[in-house]
DNA sequence: TATTGTTATACTCTATAACTATA
DNA sequence: TATAGTTATAGAGTATAACAATA
């Protein structure tokens, strides 16, 4: 490997692979909302749902989706609305709301859960061995990154 | 491998492999923005400044970028402005206008391209191997999904 | 009739700021 | 003072619809 001779083929590579990346993520990202749309719930409110196999408060909600808590309070109402999650007072801590889910909050979760394992683009077309290398690859960019 | 028993270890390494591929694709998104920003240009329109190589008529960018064409005429304004590219007449149809390059934009281009060879996440963490490795497993999952 | 580019408008997603009730 | 949740509002990004010029 000669560095510095193939620059311009390396902005090529780097530039095929950020298409094939976004591409990937495009397609997941397009699945997971058929599916979501299909139990009639946003991508938000579906990540939501699932992530509160556990009681939670707001704010630690907010964490996981990786949003301002100003956005926690209309995703909870409709999840709430549709019978799927109670808000249930803190112990210990008069401000904090828990998000808790109910009995057809875990129904749909599990099906959300089934509906995933059938359709996602990983477990369809690549083999065990071939996510274990893809997680690998993908795990080492980012934490050579992370700066 | 038992089909079947391990179904929901099935659905954590998706999600697992979900969260790395949405992670990587975050990280290699905010690198460019961050470089954008440096250049003072929107991602969109380094794109489109990437894309104008060659002349090409605002429908063409408009799929290139995949966006709807009624963006375009406010992506070619900006650029205009900073004569970077201009609009000029296409040969045989005087519908269509060309976006044509200059100069300046020529110049910018290069930078852009430059800044990306430098600052690429693939080209910082991984070896040449493991870049055609990525490249194969991201392509392979995107045409096994293509239906 | 259909298409290119333009304009005005609307929608989605998300963040900011101000507020209340607690701590 | 600081924090959890709420509310109202604003911004970025993108899409839709109607239009003039041209095919």
């Amino acid at each position: 490997m000669l560095a510095g001779l193939d620059a311009p083929a390396d902005f090529d590579d780097a530039h095929e692979i950020a298409g094939l990346l976004f591409g990937a993520a495009e397609l997941t990202r397009q699945r997971f909302q058929r599916m979501c749309e299909q139990h009639d719930l946003t991508p938000v409110q579906a990540r939501a749902l699932m992530a509160l196999a556990q009681p939670a408060p707001m704010r630690a909600l907010a964490d996981i989706l990786r949003c301002d808590p100003s956005n926690v309070t209309g995703i909870a109402d409709r999840l709430e609305d549709r019978g799927l999650i109670t808000r249930v007072a803190a112990p210990g801590d008069r401000r904090v709301k828990l998000l808790a889910s109910t009995s057809a909050g875990d129904g749909l979760r599990r099906k959300l859960e089934r509906a995933l394992r059938a359709t996602s683009p990983f477990l369809r077309s690549l083999t065990d061995r071939e996510r274990a290398d893809l997680k690998r690859l993908l795990a080492k960019m980012q934490s050579s990154n992370d700066a």
